[in-house]
DNA sequence: TCGCATAGTTTCCTTTTCGTGCGTATGGCA
DNA sequence: TGCCATACGCACGAAAAGGAAACTATGCGA
């Protein structure tokens, strides 16, 4: 938080200065990074921010690695914190499709500089993993 | 990726027309992202460039909740991964600094917008909650 | 001489996570 | 008369994560 407040207001402040944030706030909003930060979650908002609304299956095929099971929870935990939207077709056989609600769009776009960051870096982490396991050895 | 250079290029191009990221790079890349959206990477992430250089005992303080072994663990992922640089000063009782190098500093930067997300609408996740017991209570 | 401080490591144990496989409903197709 | 397709839910078991506590070394102060 107080990281974020840095960046935004783009000072050198005294941290002591910094008007607090409460705690129960500081640690509502841990909690909903924690969840939403999740691996599976990444990458679904981006398949789905990518491709629009897609059925369960699509993002299945689209995610890749990930198994039915872990997709369910995923798509359930996305939907109770408002991230997509459900709509159930009730036909036979079952057809659901998922999008994106405003929100979810948004938290993919913050994602945005995490996933620049990745792409950009990749090397320098690979690079400096090498560099480790050679130290390491000694 | 690809919704990274939506957001990078600002365009509503065809995803078709644009160019493929090789699948080993993506996969690297979602390797890395993995790693590093790790719930404990991303607080000490936080706490360190928040205060610049801290001791062991100091990032196990200022995290909370964390536990040694969660601790060491986590800092030595960093330093494997280039995110940190441990200093060790060889005395007793043992003293070790630990400070965010080019890329950690880069990573948490990356990371603020998900953090101002969290800070923005963690009031809305809660709402999305509360009503989705609500709708799953009939 | 006792024990405290520091940054770990190691062991043991519990909890959580996750994959696999099976069941389900039913209209349409062979 | 089967059997497939779809989007799950459930149960079992393996694997991993993670917490608690003990142990390390040793100079210094009481």
């Amino acid at each position: 938080m107080r990281a974020v407040r840095n960046a935004v207001e783009a000072v050198h402040m005294s941290y002591a200065a910094m008007p607090e944030v409460s705690p129960a706030v500081e640690s509502l909003v841990r909690q909903v990074i924690a969840q939403v930060a999740d691996k599976w979650t990444m990458l679904v908002l981006e398949v789905l921010e990518e491709h629009g609304t897609l059925r369960f299956s699509q993002v299945g095929r689209l995610v890749e690695g990930i198994s039915q099971k872990m997709l369910t929870n995923t798509l359930r935990e996305m939907e109770r914190d408002g991230l997509v939207t459900r709509t159930v077709h009730p036909v036979i056989p079952p057809h659901v499709d998922y999008t994106l609600t405003e929100l979810g769009r948004e938290l993919s776009a913050a994602f945005c500089g995490v996933w620049l960051w990745a792409e950009t870096y990749h090397g320098q982490v690979m690079a400096a993993r090498a560099a480790f396991r050679e130290r390491e050895r000694a």
